[in-house]
DNA sequence: CAGCATCCTTTTTGATACTG
DNA sequence: CAGTATCAAAAAGGATGCTG
C-alpha cells in the first residue's frame, strides 16, 4: 500500500500532489481525530448546538438527553479543546456558563451532516437489514458475545 | 429520559408524509443509528473498503492498522447485520472471506465522505487550538504562560 | 447552576489459546 | 486463514456528595 488514502473521491481537489506525498503523516492526524471526533455523544452534542445556537450547560444536557454531567463535561471539555466549541462564563451569582459552536465546529457540524441526512434517509433499510441478518446460528450455548451490535431486536 | 427532541427540521423527507408524524420516532432511529456508525473502527473500515473494494479478513485487519481481530471481527458483524457490509466465504481449503461494501454501506461511506474532507482540511487548526488550549491541569512544565488569571478551579 | 472528585458497575478492548 | 472462546486490563459510564 504505497499509495496512502485516495479518501474516496476527492470532490473538491485542491491539492492534488503527485510528487509530494503528505499522505503518512496527514493520514495518521486525520485518524487521530476521526478517533476523537467519531463519537456518539460529540455527534449529538454538535448537533444540538448547531440547531439551537448557544446554548447553556444544563440546557444543553436535556436537549441532548441521556446523558450524564460527567459525559457531558467530559466531552464539551474535549471538543473545546479541539477548537470546536466556545465556552463562555459568565460572573453571575447562579453560574451561567454558555456554549457555542466555533467556526471550525460548525463546520465539523456541516461535514457530519451527511452522516445525518444518509440516517435520516436509510434507517428503514438499515432495520430491515437487522431483522433479515440471521448471526449463523452455531454450536450450543453461545450466549457470551452479542456483538452482532445491538441485538435488541431478537 | 425525555423525548423533547424537536431536531429534525432540516432536510427532511418527513414533511412529505401526511400520515405519519416523524420527529420523535425518526429522531429516536436516527440516534441509535448513529450510535452503531459513530464509531471509530467502524469509519475506518468503512474507509478501507470504499478504497480497496473488495478485501479480505486479514488484509482488511492490516490496512485498518492497530485493530485487534477480535473488534474487527465484531465491527464487520455488526456492519453486515445492519447491511452495510457483504460477507463471502469461499469453501477453499485456506478459509477465504471476502469482504465488500453494500450498496448501502457505500452510501454511508460517502455521507462520511464530507467528515474524512473536513478532517483533511482542518486538522491543522485542531492541533493547533489543542496546543493552545490550557484548561487547569497542567501536564507537565511546558511553557510557564502568564497566570491567566481566569476562572480557575484548583 | 456548573462542575469536579470519588466510588462503583458496566462495556469495551487486547492478548492469548484453540479450532476447522 | 478466519475465526471463536476466554480471561484480564482498561475505559466508559452512572450515581452521589461537595464546592463557589
Amino acid at each position: 500500500m504505497t499509495e496512502t488514502l485516495e479518501r474516496g473521491q476527492k470532490t473538491t481537489v485542491e491539492s492534488s500532489n503527485p510528487a509530494c506525498q503528505p499522505g503518512v503523516e496527514v493520514e495518521m492526524l486525520v485518524r487521530e481525530m476521526i478517533g476523537c471526533v467519531a463519537d456518539k455523544w460529540t455527534m449529538l452534542i454538535l448537533e444540538e448546538l448547531t440547531e439551537h445556537g448557544t446554548v447553556r450547560f444544563t440546557r444543553l444536557g436535556e436537549l441532548v438527553g441521556g446523558i450524564s454531567q460527567k459525559m457531558l463535561t467530559k466531552t464539551l471539555r474535549q471538543l473545546e479543546s479541539n477548537g470546536l466549541v466556545k465556552r463562555t462564563v459568565y460572573p453571575v451569582v447562579p453560574p451561567r456558563v454558555d456554549y457555542q459552536l466555533t467556526e471550525l465546529g460548525l463546520s465539523l457540524s456541516e461535514a457530519f451532516c451527511g452522516v445525518w441526512e444518509w440516517a435520516e434517509k436509510y434507517h428503514g433499510q438499515v432495520s430491515q437489514a437487522r431483522r433479515a441478518f440471521q448471526p449463523l446460528a452455531v454450536p450450543s450455548a453461545t450466549l457470551d458475545s452479542e456483538e452482532t451490535g445491538g441485538s435488541q431486536t431478537y
